[in-house]
DNA sequence: ATTCCTTTGAAGGTA
DNA sequence: TACCTTCAAAGGAAT
């Protein structure tokens, strides 16, 4: 076990890397343990949601309670926001729908004392990235302690200037939207942007910091879109101009979010994986892998990355992007989409569950002392598919098996659900695992006929510990009852299965990790 | 071009 | 209070 033969007691992250390739039966000792500290992280979660109702500016929480309480409409709300944070870093970023990104988000580690990668007490896992954003780019700022509140490239007048703490807001700027080849990217290729370029495109003054939870009101962040408008033509520029958009304040990443961030293009190069569904399960099988204090790192970062979204954009509100079409914000492409986009979505679940009033749920059938019987959906309070499926029972054990457990029922399309169900592994060379050993719970699921490309890299279906509890209640989603929860392991329990190339390539990651993150 | 998929966690709304 | 829904990121795949 990673955190029992640490030894040397910097846990810098290696942990689930390491915990990625021991065989189910360490898992299993691993769940015991997690079981058993899982407490301990309950009471870290409470305590970091205490303390961050407890550190939170008081101001910045009155503001926000009040405006929100006022009769202001969304866009008057964003228009006065706005401006005040352009006031504030005086770049006018804002107002340009081409955000550019955020410059910041490079500066961490060279910046940071000794230009070394931060050794705060946020660390977190690391890899060293052979491509796309540096891992840190996105969790660095998090260093305040550790962060030079005006480190010398940057203009001190901001914090100054602004009403908030703006060199938080500069160490936590950076975990917010990051994109691959973004200007938050630190990539090889490129190096450390020279500081002109970290200025935008037209010599923008320094201090103005556009907030990655601002994007442009394109649906998606569009990342690639940051990329050129870095240092896209002003004929470009003047047209994008021409429409007049708002920009959206994107919701504050929280913990798991910022962990896929950090390792998606880590197991994007482990396993050759693209498609992002696939590579977001391996991604949460190993948040569930991860030890309470790594994945306590990120809900510190989470933590932190909240309190700095509730002081910049005191008046937003989550709900602000709710369905957009809905939301009275009008005129607005992107969130006018958006909200056609799940007004379709939940007309087609509505389809699909004829019968919405249905007692027939897990929770009606099992009741709330028998959670553990309930189909995975059921237990992320997702619409129930045990009665879906064609009125059937499974038993709950096979429903923890994954045997019967099919996608969430969200699933818009019967095409798409029956698809989903099926779990063929990934055939990518670095992540083909081997045919799991007789009477491993994998040989279970039932494998449809490979009808469906679509699921070529689809992975079975998810049964995670967060499943079995509420999902709202985070301190309690490590407790893992069932080694069931780590048979479908990606590269964990595969690798162990005999995939030796799997495993020397996760474990050379594992090893630069461990590397670099000694060279700490 | 748009939508879906997939994950967990946070937040807001509803009953 | 419990439950439900939506959104946050990501990008390939499907439509």
């Amino acid at each position: 076990m990673p955190q029992l033969s640490s030894g040397g007691g910097d846990d810098l992250g290696a942990n689930d890397e390491m915990i990625a390739f021991k065989d189910e039966g360490e898992q299993e000792e691993k769940i015991q343990e997690n079981a058993f500290t899982e407490r301990d992280l309950a009471d870290l979660k409470s305590s970091l949601v205490n303390e961050s109702e407890i550190n939170q500016s008081p101001n910045s929480a009155a503001v926000r309670r009040g405006q929100q309480g006022e009769q202001r409409g969304y866009q008057e709300k964003h228009r006065e926001h706005h401006d005040g944070v352009s006031k504030h870093q005086d770049g006018g970023m804002y107002k340009t729908q081409a955000y550019p990104g955020y410059p910041f988000l490079m500066l961490p580690d060279p910046y940071l004392p000794n230009g070394s990668i931060s050794p705060s007490s946020n660390k977190v896992s690391v890899v060293q990235q052979s491509h796309g954003m540096h891992p840190l780019t996105s969790l660095l700022p998090y260093s305040n302690e550790h962060f030079n509140p005006s480190p010398p490239h940057l203009p001190t007048d901001m914090s100054q200037k602004t009403g908030i703490h703006r060199h938080q807001s500069q160490d936590l700027s950076g975990y917010y939207s990051l994109p691959p080849g973004g200007v938050g990217q630190i990539s090889p290729s490129m190096g450390w942007f020279p500081h002109s370029l970290m200025l935008g495109p037209s010599g923008m003054h320094p201090t103005g910091i556009p907030h990655p939870a601002i994007v442009p009101p394109s649906g998606k962040q569009e990342h690639d879109h940051y990329d050129r408008s870095m240092y896209m033509k002003p004929q470009v520029e003047a047209k994008r101009e021409k429409e007049p958009k708002k920009p959206v304040i994107k919701k504050p990443l929280n913990a798991f979010m910022l962990y896929m961030k950090e390792m998606r293009a880590k197991v994007i190069a482990e396993c050759t994986l693209k498609e992002s569904a696939a590579i977001n399960q391996i991604l949460g099988r190993r948040w569930h892998a991860l030890t309470r204090e790594e994945q306590a790192k990120y809900y510190e970062l989470a933590r932190k990355e909240r309190q700095l979204h509730m002081q910049l954009y005191p008046t937003w509100s989550a709900r602000d992007n709710y369905e957009a079409g809905l939301s009275g914000v009008a005129g607005e492409k992107s969130k006018a989409d958006w909200g056609k986009k799940k007004r379709r979505k939940r007309e087609k679940l509505q389809d699909s569950n004829t019968d919405p009033g249905s007692p027939k749920k897990c929770r009606a059938r099992f009741g709330l002392n028998q959670q553990t019987d309930w189909c995975g959906p059921c237990r992320r309070k997702k619409k129930c598919i045990r009665y879906l499926q064609g009125g059937g029972c499974p038993s709950p054990t096979s429903s923890d098996l994954s045997a019967i457990d099919s996608p969430p029922s969200h699933s818009p399309s019967p095409t798409r659900h029956h698809l989903y169900q099926q779990h063929q592994l990934p055939p990518s060379p670095g992540c083909s695992p081997p045919p799991p050993p007789p009477g491993s719970p994998s040989t279970h699921l039932p494998l449809s006929p490979p009808t469906h490309t679509r699921s070529h890299t689809r992975l079975p279906p998810l049964q995670t510990a967060s499943k079995r509890g509420d999902p709202r209640q985070p301190k309690h989603s490590y407790t893992h009852t069932s080694t069931h929860t780590y048979t479908h392991l990606d590269l964990s329990g595969r690798a162990s299965h005999g995939d030796t190339a799997t495993l020397s390539v996760a474990k050379a990651a594992g090893l630069s990790l461990k590397v670099l993150t000694e060279s700490q």
